[in-house]
DNA sequence: CGGCATCCATGCGGATACTG
DNA sequence: CAGTATCCGCATGGATGCCG
C-alpha cells in the first residue's frame, strides 16, 4: 500500500531515471553482456553515459560487474538476483507505457 | 510523429519523472484538490513547478482540470479515469521502492 | 577492450516579481 | 486564488581525447 507522506515511487524513479538505464536493464534481462555488447545494442549511448549508468546500477545492487583479468580486458554485466526483482515491476511499467503510446497514437490520428 | 520506443518503460518514466509529479498524483488519488491545496500539501514545491507539472499531467490526459469562472477564481484538479489506471502501476512501483529503501537502510547499519 | 578526464551544451528546477 | 514572466544555478548528458 502507498504511504501518505513520502512516496517511494520517487525511489524507483530515481533508480531508473537515467536516459539509458531502462534500455540497459532491458538488455541484461535475457543474458550477461559485455561492455562492448551493450554499446552495440544501444547505438546512441556514449561510453561515458554507459559507464556512468552501469556504475549507478551497480551501486544500487541491481547489476553485477565481473572483471576477468585477461588481456585484452573482459568485463561482464548481468542482473543481480536482487535486480531480477525489478523484472515484474518493469513488466507492469512496460504494459502501461505501451497502452499510453497507443493512446497517444489514436489521439494523433483522430 | 510517432516514435516507437524500444522500451515503453521510458514512456512511463517520462510521464512520472518530474521532481514533484509522484507527490502530485499521490495527493490526487483520494480526492479532487485545488491549486492552493496542493501547494499546502507539498510544502516545498514552487508555484512555477506545480503549475508546470500539472500542465504536463493534464497534457498526458492523466489529470483533469476544472475551472469555475468565479471571483476569486477556483480551479480543481483530479485524476482522470485514464489517470486512475496509473494507480495499480504506482502501487507496484511503490512496493519495490519501499523494499529498496529498506535494503539501503539495512546495508547502512550492517 | 573498457574505461576515465575534461570541456561544453542543454534543460530542469528554484527564486523573485507581477497579474487577471 | 491561481497563476505567468523572467532570470539564473546546477545537474544531466554529449563530444573528444587519453590510458592500462
Amino acid at each position: 500500500m502507498i504511504h501518505q507522506r513520502e512516496c517511494p515511487i520517487e525511489t524507483l524513479i530515481h533508480v531508473l531515471a537515467g536516459k539509458w538505464k531502462p534500455m540497459i536493464l532491458w538488455n541484461l534481462i535475457d543474458s550477461t553482456k559485455r561492455f562492448n555488447d551493450l554499446e552495440k545494442l544501444i547505438p546512441d549511448v556514449s561510453q561515458k553515459m554507459l559507464s556512468q549508468h552501469l556504475r549507478d546500477l551497480e551501486g544500487e545492487g541491481i547489476v553485477d560487474r565481473t572483471v576477468y583479468p585477461t588481456v585484452p580486458p573482459k568485463v561482464e554485466y548481468s542482473l543481480s538476483e536482487y535486480g531480477k526483482t525489478l523484472i515484474p515491476v518493469a513488466e507492469v511499467m512496460c504494459a502501461w507505457g505501451e497502452q499510453h503510446n497507443q493512446r497517444k497514437y489514436t489521439e494523433s490520428v483522430s
